[in-house]
DNA sequence: GGCCGCCGATATGTATACAATGAATATGCA
DNA sequence: TGCATATTCATTGTATACATATCGGCGGCC
């Protein structure tokens, strides 16, 4: 049923076979679940089954794979061989790895992000920055999510520097996933007002503040959470039922 | 009769159908393009035809096509939609943002490498920069350029961040391709005894004499560059015929 | 009674077949 | 002879079919 809705929805704004490139539509399905992964529709463990995904979207398992693949690149889904995909389960040690990445990038960036902000960026900015409060005020957890995770990367950007600002992405990204495993529901991310002050450090055009400000920043985002490896793999049963 | 040779080759190391995990062998093909690309052996701009590749390696197109997703994902290559894939050949852009990026990080992390550093990480170095400098003196460039590039991610790796370890590896197999692009022929990247030199401050325990001598290293490196824009896509005709 | 091993179902890995597109070439007309 | 057009060819994009490995339950054996 599925898939004949998408053909026929396919074929409505252009001819069955020729579509206007496929690879737009990848890029869609491949955003539609990253979103998903981001904002904790998908929590980490929940497994993504090739059928059911290629089912979903309207095409054959053949573009799911690439799209799980690419996934995988970006750390978001885990491939386990003759398993399938699941949505990453973060250890505690890349859980630092990841904040102490984001502190040394995006801290990095500020400097040359002052230098080069624009009015039409602080703008942006702003606007960003106040639809997450709304977000968290009228409780739309995922939406705050993704917007904190956009503002960052957006920040990033700024600078000018492609590769990084990817990376920075890509780090964003998977915060996410370390929060939904690590935070504490109800202590979202970032705090309400943070945001707003680094705008302002940034207007002011001084990066050095804006840097310092980023660094407790993300000191405070990593200390919020609340770090406890679990033993899922090899439990110390000794341990466990010496008492 | 290519596939019946690969079949024929792989039934003689193991039983044809149930090989080692057939993910090593894809692996083993992802190194060996990769490798061939970051050695200049395939030159950016050089096409990789997808049956080529599959004949060459003897296994599908399926599979050739998930490595060069990888590969693409790692921009090492570049996919253009219905025309295939080719090693990617980076823009002035792209050069100059990818060694900001190893300014920022591999100078960044010096501190925490000259924390951590241990013995035998110190000898595997110094065996990494002898094996590279015998090979440049040998005329060794392929071998030398690998090496180079596998010295600077060994040395981040040590910092114990997988995470930011992983990044400069992206990092140091992009700063190849530049090289191919933009560098000088006769004067390779990295200078003979500047590894040697690094891993001195290093031994001494000095991170900031590392961090400082990393940074200089690398703006020297950049500088060896002859960054002209090629305008492949649009030349200036009447500028290059107004005399 | 509990553990080990077997067997069916399910899902993934791989190859192949077919369709569609873009490039190169040949051809006809002005 | 030169340019526009039609055609063919080479190559990628997509779907499907088949092979193979893993997970669950069940029965036999110790």
């Amino acid at each position: 049923m599925n898939q004949r809705q998408t053909v026929a929805e396919r074929g409505g704004t252009s001819r069955p076979g020729k579509n206007g490139d496929g690879a737009e539509r990848h890029d869609e399905i491949h955003r539609s679940i990253s979103d998903a992964i981001i904002e904790h529709r998908l929590r980490p463990g929940a497994r993504l089954r090739e059928d059911a995904l290629a089912e979903v979207f309207g095409i054959s398992r053949t573009g799911i794979r690439k799209i799980l693949q690419r996934l995988a690149l970006e750390q978001l889904v885990t491939l386990t061989p003759r398993r399938g995909a699941s949505v990453t389960r973060p250890t505690a040690d890349e859980a630092k790895d990841v904040f102490d990445a984001r502190q040394m990038v995006e801290c990095g960036l500020m400097p040359e992000v002052a230098r080069r902000i624009t009015e039409e960026d602080l703008r942006e900015l702003r606007d960003m920055a106040r639809r997450e409060r709304q977000a968290l005020k009228s409780g739309e957890q995922s939406t705050a999510i993704r917007l904190s995770a956009d503002f960052h990367a957006r920040l990033a950007r700024i600078s000018g520097n492609a590769t990084l600002a990817d990376f920075v992405e890509r780090l964003c990204s998977r915060s996410s996933l370390i929060l939904a495993v690590y935070g504490n529901p109800g202590h979202l991310g970032c705090e309400s007002h943070d945001h707003d002050d680094l705008i302002g450090h940034l207007e002011a055009g001084n990066g050095e503040r804006a840097q310092a400000f980023m660094g407790r920043h993300l000191k405070a985002i990593e200390a919020s959470l609340s770090i406890v490896e679990e033993e899922a793999e090899a439990p110390d049963l000794h341990r466990i039922f010496s008492g």
